[in-house]
DNA sequence: TTGAAAGCGCTAACAT
DNA sequence: ATGTTAGCGCTTTCAA
């Protein structure tokens, strides 16, 4: 039923009485066939209903113009970076392979699969490969990191400015008033130490060192649930529940906010939340989350732009560039009462 | 920097002192090399970092092994879906190539992806494409739909019995007691006309035709946000409020359960609700909902199968198969008080 | 402007 | 068990 042969260049060639490379030529459209030719091979291949192999002009021209995207396929955030990224792919002429990381294939089986498709190069969402492998694998082929800092050379990174995204947080927070402030973070996740470390700085800068506390988080709801009821229990801060929190990302504060709810806690009545991200479920009405949002469109653009200058061999100037957070005020944050 | 030569298989022949047909039998595990030969030939890859080139490969052997999938990039049930074929397919020897719809890629253009790549058969989830749309792309190559059902012919479709499913449903909430239970509904997605029918019957089965109540929904947090609020407002039921709820998917569900809990509503005291999809939504600890399950590994399983089985050509005999769902009792439902 | 020939990296048929 | 040969469909020299 699938059977039949699809029409080759040969067949054009044949059918339009001309030589093979006059149809490549025609098929390209490039310059060195006269008009005359041009029309009657354009006939031909209209006629047999012919398009062009796309593996072998690939495998003869020695490129593919693909670029390879690594993602976790239950990451929310991860999903809207791959949107950006089709999108920001779409002006340069490189196509998009995915590759997905899901709990029963690793990173390194989503990489290997992209290189036997020979990608050109390859853009890592939040990889959790060492920075040793990452390096590795550089040396082999263009690689840019988004959405975590990677220390080796080697590699290209885009990712957003960790510690400043909690400083716009807590800033916000102590602007209205709050003192104690805490901050579920994200345990070894990509990003989480940045996290901590500019909300330690930031509490430091406004003199609330005394009120500062880092509760163990995650990346998951789960994460976001259990430490909220350790807050709610008042393990943390003296016996003091916090006024605020700042969390790892929204997805962790959903979990929080879920507890704090069931808790029968006023937010931002009694506890105001930030998230981290602005993804999909921080916009979501009845979430209404204020939160930290990722400027996913240019991150998107730069890595895809950095991905194709590196095929290039375009020189370029920094391994890493830092994209500024924005702070998205929603309805979970108001005055500290 | 990347600009030396990726290494060929006519490489690693020579650094293993054999034949490239060796190496190639080798490198894709086919019996008629021996162990020593294949120890060394795998020495010689590793070292020279060998990726066969799937290009070549598959545009000498005619085929390119390759199951295109079109996928919903922001549906956490096709990112189920997704993890499953992955692990479906990794042992049949078919790779996976991964076409996401995004809000800025639609359907048509995934697909148009998919057959450039040259994939052999496509399984589609939850496809929005016209019924007969579908069935003209089935005229090209294999087509398997996911999670939608199609009346055309030329397509197969793997799905769950989804009115079998509210079914479950209304019968474990009737059994508890239950007697207004409402439905709200998935609108025109894919699979909400069988489980409002599934709903509708059941109700009529079990007598409760004066308490049926389907609300319309959808496929979001905040369809089911909206529909809650109806409900609590009494609009429907003749003011009165049901003692239960059924709701499209555990997405939706989730929506309403949050309503229900910001106005302090107890679940499953005063509501009982119930989800669809069981998916990993449902199975945090803090939202611990009661659903609907597919079987996602069945499904999947089929699917790739069923593609497979059409490209092979191997003569089958259901254009259709319905997998049962099962009921999965968690803590958002209780007796009816 | 045109065509002939030589591969791209691989697999398959046929040797040995 | 191993090697040799001939392409897959296309682009790219190089000649004519």
């Amino acid at each position: 039923m699938h059977e039949q042969r699809r029409p080759t260049l040969s067949d054009v060639a044949t059918r339009a009485g001309v030589s093979k490379s006059l149809v490549s030529l025609v098929m390209r459209d490039e310059p060195g066939a006269s008009p005359a030719t041009r029309r009657r091979v354009h006939e031909a291949a209209d006629q047999l209903g012919y398009h062009p192999d796309s593996r072998a002009r690939l495998l003869r021209s020695g490129r593919s113009r693909l670029l390879g995207v690594v993602f976790g396929i239950q990451h929310a955030f991860h999903a809207d970076l791959v949107t950006d990224l089709y999108t920001a792919a779409r002006a340069t002429g490189y196509e998009l392979s995915l590759s997905a990381v899901t709990p029963d294939r690793d990173e390194q089986e989503a990489i290997t699969g992209l290189l036997q498709d020979r990608c050109e190069a390859l853009i890592l969402l939040g990889p959790q490969s060492a920075a040793q492998a990452l390096a590795a694998l550089a040396a082999r082929i263009p690689v840019v990191v988004l959405a975590r800092g990677v220390r080796e050379t080697g590699v290209d990174v885009v990712r957003n400015a960790d510690a400043d995204g909690l400083r716009l947080a807590v800033d916000h927070l102590a602007g209205l008033g709050h003192r104690r402030i805490a901050h579920v973070d994200g345990g070894r996740a990509p990003g989480a130490a940045d996290r901590r470390r500019g909300y330690r700085e930031a509490m430091r800068r406004h003199g609330l060192d005394q009120e500062t506390c880092v509760v163990p988080g995650g990346l998951t709801e789960e994460d976001g649930a259990a430490a909220a009821r350790r807050l709610l229990d008042g393990e943390l801060l003296d016996g003091d529940r916090p006024t605020a929190i700042t969390v790892f990302n929204d997805r962790c504060a959903t979990g929080v906010l879920d507890v704090l709810i069931r808790a029968r806690v006023d937010v931002p009545g009694e506890i105001s939340v930030v998230g981290y991200d602005d993804s999909r479920l921080a916009r979501l009405a009845h979430v209404d989350l204020t939160t930290i949002g990722q400027d996913t469109t240019a991150m998107t653009e730069l890595a895809v732009a950095r991905a194709i200058a590196r095929v290039a061999g375009t020189p370029v100037d920094r391994r890493e560039v830092v994209v500024p957070p924005r702070l998205v005020v929603r309805g979970t944050t108001g005055p500290a009462t």
